[in-house]
DNA sequence: TTTAAAAACTAATTAGCGTTAGTTTTGCAG
DNA sequence: CTGCAAAACTAACGCTAATTAGTTTTTAAA
């Protein structure tokens, strides 16, 4: 059968982990078989062995590039220096932005950490904890210093993030609903409510 | 091995289905097996059959109770004389109670539907998009009557639906957190927001 | 054109799955 | 107590899984 085909630059392992994202998305991880993947990639099942360690090795790189990611986003952001109101918003729309160009990805991380095997469980699990604490920390901040309503921080965090997760839905619906209306609409909704 | 349990008035498929539930929370439907369920039942593997007719029965029995229980109130709500705004809190209400008292069914039948069979998997879609059209059409009348404001209301009802499945998380933190606070937290957040 | 590494292939191993068949045990109605 | 249906058991079947071993093909530099 032909060859991996790499896009300029991309390692064969990487062409790998974005079918594999893409078939853990529709299938999820424990349904899907590294037959399935080798067929999406064009090669026999154990020819993949030759990029990768095992098929667990593919959802950690899926998980913990996504983490990485958001981690860093929000370190930069909670380190410059703007009002919580504008920080709350451009994390949002970092979200929004994500959500719309690393799909795959984003809905692996969110459902099948799960089958993350250990210590990559636990690191993952951290990785999520550490970025929770950040932005309950941003709203505390936004709640003292009197630009958001006084609100349970954790309730206010637990709701955003689960908000911009229902992004998966706009998925399916991109082509009724532009990115342009749906960020504005949604920061309307999470930052001032619904009532007018 | 000891005989099934039942509670009062409770057959022995709702206790497998019980159990089920918290399986399939806990590992997922594909990477549950019945001989995991069996044990947890307190019995072999095999026996199960005497009360259930297959392992995809026992998904399609949580997601059609979970499906059918959310029909059922919005239908009722939505013929009553209310207002907009008030109909709506009693929707998110109804969200969390649902979420404290039922949350291993919930979840997995969020979760987990992906793995039911046709033609129930057509079957809940169409539970789901009905449920979806029901409170879009809520919220659209309210747009219309100027109670709420002037948002896409599709957008609406998939930030609200994603913040009360959010409530996941609050399940593992339910000591922090009352169920009072959190409706009242939450429902300001939703409707009336977060900026001051 | 030779050669050596990279990467594909086929075949097989081991393990676990859902489920069925056939049998034994349990518990209640008579 | 007896008998019969309900519900448990053990054993096994047919599949499919991830992965390994061993071999051949491909690629590209010398």
């Amino acid at each position: 059968m032909a060859k991996i085909k790499t896009e300029n630059k991309g390692t064969k392992k990487a062409v790998i982990v974005q079918h594999a994202a893409m078939l853990f998305k529709s299938k999820s991880y424990s349904a899907s078989s590294m037959r399935d993947l080798a067929e999406r990639v064009g090669v026999e099942a154990p020819s993949l062995y030759n990029h990768i360690g095992s098929k667990s090795e593919l959802l950690q790189s899926i998980c913990f590039s996504v983490g990485n990611t958001f981690i860093n986003q929000i370190e930069q952001i909670a380190n410059s220096e703007h009002s919580i109101v504008y920080k709350l918003e451009t994390i949002i729309r970092f979200h929004i932005s994500m959500m719309a160009e690393n799909f795959d990805e984003i809905y692996v991380a969110n459902h099948e950490w799960k089958h993350l095997k250990e210590p990559y469980l636990s690191d993952f699990l951290n990785i999520r904890r550490n970025y929770e604490k950040r932005l309950v920390q941003l709203i505390t901040a936004g709640v003292e210093n009197k630009e958001l309503q006084p609100i349970n921080p954790y309730v206010a965090v637990l709701t955003i993030l689960s908000a911009v997760r229902g992004l998966e839905f706009w998925q399916r619906n991109k082509r009724n609903i532009s990115k342009q209306e749906l960020e504005n609409d949604m920061l309307t909704l999470l930052l001032r409510g619904i009532i007018k």
